[in-house]
DNA sequence: GTAGGATCTGAACCATGGTTCAAGTGATGT
DNA sequence: ACATCACTTGAACCATGGTTCAGATCCTAC
């Protein structure tokens, strides 16, 4: 009864810390990042950190097993609903948008992997490695299928995924561009490509 | 005379120097990567670095803007030899790709920006515009001449680059697809999309 | 050979920033 | 009221790592 109440508070506290990491990770990254900088965005004391988590090191792993969680079953339903690649394709682009760069804790998800040394990392980079296989997976679908065309779909996914994490770089909740429009600007140029290709033309090259 | 040896002996050291620095920081990213790392690669004292440079932060600045100034160089030349937008943008690829990942010295080029805060950032970023422009400037062509198709050519050129950039963080030399069969694969997928379009097929949504 | 400059060395300096901890605050149960 | 415990504070500790500098070394000119 009571441990429940202390159970959510706890778990609260730690997501609210996770919030305001996940956000000076992103904006300054996780080396230039200072736990003071991340205690100051919440207005507390540094040693607040330190009692909800054991270090930095381990803030940013949270953040990225939280990311990468979210990721994962976001894809698992993409798989589910969708019949078609093609369309499980959208709807993993809109979905791993979402996960970067709106659900905030986390947000900076698989990338500064190498930052990681402790004994999470294995952990992790297994974790991403499945995320990666998932979308390796709906890729190869779809050649099955013949909806799309690659020569190496593990390379594809590379690609896509690049293209994906880089939006955290560049886009912002406050420009022109809504998250929804960029996830549809981004299927149509990723999976339909940009170049117009006339009836029964072919691909170029072998 | 005597000057002139001086002035190669001079480039020379500071090449060596920049490329080391080049390698460290690509490795290990700029805020983790420790001067006493870059001149144990060199095997020489630390001293030395500061000799030929004022500070770390020189070191990558020196780098950005050599990869900057050759991405520029590369996408001119680009640009001049091939009629077609289509042609450019897949030339375009390969010399990006080349640039970050092959041409060592600075290959880490306009990626960690957010660790410049002196002097020389706002020249540095005013490079990258430029060279984001230029990609710009090149599919906005091809919309013109009905080759591609996009709403924003600056957010394909986003995503674009994006694809291209995360090439660092997974791409490696010693892997079995060469640099050039990536860039051709790259290529493919990117321009002429990851999706199979049959004859006279149209556009999924408006 | 020797003066003088360029180049290099590496130990020491010092600011930054992750981490610790003794002490304070406040709520809860008795 | 008081004891207890969860939680918070912020000053202090200390390792890391960028930077400096006084001296060593090497090279060129005369």
């Amino acid at each position: 009864m009571v441990q429940v109440m202390c159970a959510q508070r706890t778990k609260l506290r730690r997501a609210e810390i996770l919030a305001a990491a996940s956000e000076v990770f992103r904006a300054k990254g996780f080396h230039a990042a200072g736990m003071r900088d991340i205690a100051a965005r919440l207005d507390v004391a540094v040693g607040k950190l330190y009692y909800w988590f054991p270090s930095k090191e381990a803030l940013l792993a949270f953040c990225q097993e939280d990311c990468l969680t979210r990721l994962l079953a976001m894809i698992a339903v993409a798989e589910e609903e969708h019949v078609t690649a093609v369309d499980a394709l959208r709807a993993l682009i809109r979905g791993h948008l979402r996960c970067l760069n709106a659900e905030v804790p986390g947000s900076l998800a698989h990338l500064e992997t190498e930052s990681l040394s402790s004994t999470d990392r294995p952990r992790i980079l297994r974790q991403r490695r499945r995320y990666e296989e998932a979308v390796t997976a709906v890729i190869a679908r779809g050649v099955r299928k013949g909806e799309l065309q690659v020569k190496d779909a593990r390379v594809a996914a590379c690609v896509l995924l690049g293209a994906l994490n880089w939006t955290v770089k560049w886009w912002r909740p406050d420009g022109r561009l809504g998250l929804d429009a960029l996830a549809e600007a981004m299927a149509d140029q990723l999976v339909d490509g940009l170049c117009v290709r006339g009836p029964a033309r072919k691909r170029r090259r072998k």
